[in-house]
DNA sequence: ATCTATTGTCTCATTTTATGACAATAATTC
DNA sequence: GAATTATTGTCATAAAATGAGACAATAGAT
């Protein structure tokens, strides 16, 4: 199957990441849909026998988008014993006409590690991996049905997100690194699904002492041009 | 080996969990050391095919400290590939006379899910596992050195234990079911490490609305008696 | 030159927190 | 039983943070 079977995998140990974008309107995260099963998902894969958890997810993040060096944390391991979906599975491996003797490690119970990655949207290539025939964004608020408790862990990711997007300030990972301090406000009120007050915002922000100030940018419009900001 | 090789375990997964006390004063871990070996580990466990890991660790909890309903929190998957360390765990299964052979299992590379845990100091009765002779209470500033990476998994749980304490209040639960604003502040102060202003610290316990003011304690002090409280 | 929409900053009101003051009081001492 | 001691509950005022709006500056369109 493609390479999977000849690989040492830790068993019953899977990671599925939540990998966030943000359009300049919308948080989006990225979802698979595998190949002739109308069946959608997150990204996520297998551990080797010798590789950190930490490292699987890095790498998966990187082939799904391209990216290195991104936004990654670890948030949770969803280890219910009812979490497994030996139906969806099998599915899966049958309509990519798999030995599903060889491969039925697949179909046993798995406790899966959450990772939420923020990423820069405009960088990203989007790649489905050897399952799935499309990879996209989706608006959080507007989720397919996924498989398993997917949707769960997305929930899960989304309320971890927004209690550190303030106290750890992470929010500009989902900006380029140069940005405005409108499409800041933009970023934390798409990740806090609450409206912020402009000054004030703004006012925060620069007494935190964590923003650099650079040149304005020029958009063309008629107002005056807002400075551009760099994380410190 | 004393029912576990009998079992059928999730291959290369553990849990291992810092349950935290106070004693009035400081705030302690539990701590086991095994027998004939010199060597301190947190309590932990491994988790049977068909329970979750949730279960596996509160059981775990309840076998070390005879305590049900507990506040139990996972924080981490622990998943590096350096922390295994067969050398400790070897010494452990020959100190007890165990074949090795069958128990191969355990000096492979193991992924572990930290817990934390809060729970009533008084109300404890610490009880060693299978491996280990002795489990006591230790300060978090006078830790011995333990095993594997377990003093990151307590540098770990304390640094989300501290970040929770405020925003989830969940303080009461290393205090009796019912205690005075000062037992109140001491756990605060021992967890955050920081001194605290009697006044304000009152004043915001008050307005949370989250406590019931019960009878008064009479210490036979020579002043005035405090209120008690509860969690309401 | 005038107009439009947005930005950066300021002001004042409101709320929250810091800091100290003070009266109430349970037991001890005289 | 009155004075003493240590701690508690609450209030008063000062300081800091936030809410809410006003307003001048300005990039481009008309």
């Amino acid at each position: 199957m493609k390479g999977l079977e000849n690989k040492n995998f830790i068993p019953n140990l899977s990671f599925d990441c939540v990998i966030f974008g943000f359009n300049g309107k919308l948080l989006k995260i990225l979802i698979l849909e595998y190949q002739n099963t109308g069946v959608y998902a997150l990204p996520g894969g297998f551990i080797e026998i010798d590789q950190s958890i930490d490292d699987a997810a890095k790498q998966g993040v990187k082939e799904r988008t391209g990216l290195d060096n991104v936004y990654l944390d670890q948030f949770y391991i969803f280890g219910n014993v009812d979490r497994a979906d030996p139906g969806h599975m099998k599915r899966i491996l049958t309509a990519n006409n798999d030995n599903t003797e060889e491969n039925s490690w697949m179909l046993e119970r798995f406790n899966t590690v959450g990772y939420y990655a923020l990423i820069n949207y405009e960088e990203v290539t989007p790649t489905p991996d050897e399952y799935s025939d499309s990879i996209g964004w989706y608006a959080i608020d507007e989720l397919p049905k996924l498989m398993m408790d997917h949707n769960n862990i997305v929930e899960k990711a989304l309320q971890v997100l927004r209690s550190n997007l303030s106290e750890k300030l992470i929010g500009m990972n989902l900006l380029p690194s140069k940005f405005t301090m409108k499409q800041l406000q933009m970023v934390f009120e798409a990740v806090l699904d609450q409206k912020l007050r402009r000054t004030t915002f703004q006012r925060k922000m620069l007494s935190l002492d964590i923003l650099e100030r650079h040149e304005k940018l020029f958009q063309g419009k008629a107002h005056k041009a807002p400075y551009q900001y760099s994380f410190k």
